[in-house]
DNA sequence: CGCATAATGAAAAAGACTTGCATCTGAGTT
DNA sequence: AACTCAGATGCAAGTCTTTTTCATTATGCG
């Protein structure tokens, strides 16, 4: 339960946050909220419907995941398989941090680690790009998976 | 044009790869190599079919870049548009390079720089993963669309 | 040349996500 | 507490990417 510890604040925040910008605080949305709360890695709209035992519409779930990425209350990842995945953003770690994904099971690994930041102002720096961001994801065999 | 230099002597080697795995050389995968070898970019399946004025179907397109892909003959890469895209593995850059890519207007430049692969086997070790390979792609505003 | 098997095309399906629209509801206002 | 209305939801349908099925075609080895 990585993200549990400050659930109860980070809610409260989000909540003046959405008010703020004339988002509601709607049933889906706290239960999504709350579910994302407990997740330990990202996950798709789908599983995130499917634990909400379907008390929304998956349409919500997409809807919702957009406006809170748009809010930056999540982030989007891509684990290569054409499927977005949310997590919600913790002030702990900034919301920075990376995977590493077994390419045969899936086991998914929390990465604290990353490149100096200055290796990307200095590429934002030499083609003119401003507010660069990144997505970095490690891909492997897990120990279990290199036995098999 | 990026690697249409070593054309020639690539396809080469392409067609031995592929013959000594059992593969066949048809003309679709023909036309398919060759036009990969003018790209600057990664590629959709779609647009690949589309500059292949449509000489195959869209579907052998897409088994072709899954087969190529598996045959270590091109690369995936993820734009985070839930959209594959295909780029000829050239022997110049040990077929790692990485893209960035502006929010706004999707203009994609190519970037040499990396981090230190140290960094990539450190968290390998950490976790007990093998074949450690990443996924790295920046994402910015261009300075075209800064003024826009 | 002939044959075994891989590759292709066409249609259909699967899966992720989006859109249109009627209905509902959160939350500020009276 | 009722009023109001913009924002949110559900449902159906649509879009887009990618995969699958299966009958047909064609590569390349002998």
């Amino acid at each position: 339960m990585a993200h549990s510890h400050s659930h109860e604040h980070d809610l409260i925040d989000i909540r003046a946050k959405l008010r703020g910008k004339d988002r509601r605080i709607t049933k889906p949305r706290e239960e999504i909220l709350e579910l994302l709360g407990k997740e330990e890695h990202p996950v798709t709209a789908r599983t995130l419907h499917e634990k909400l035992s379907k008390s929304c519409d998956l349409v919500t779930v997409y809807r919702s995941l957009k406006m809170l990425e748009f809010m930056h209350l999540v982030k989007r990842f891509d684990f290569g398989d054409n499927t977005a995945r949310y997590e919600l953003i913790c002030p702990d770690d900034h919301g920075h941090h990376h995977h590493l994904i077994c390419r045969e099971c899936r086991t998914v690994v929390e990465i604290e680690e990353c490149f100096d930041s200055e290796l990307e102002s200095k590429i934002a720096k030499k083609h003119g790009f401003k507010n660069v961001t990144h997505q970095l994801e490690f891909f492997g065999l897990c120990s279990s998976c290199q036995t098999a």
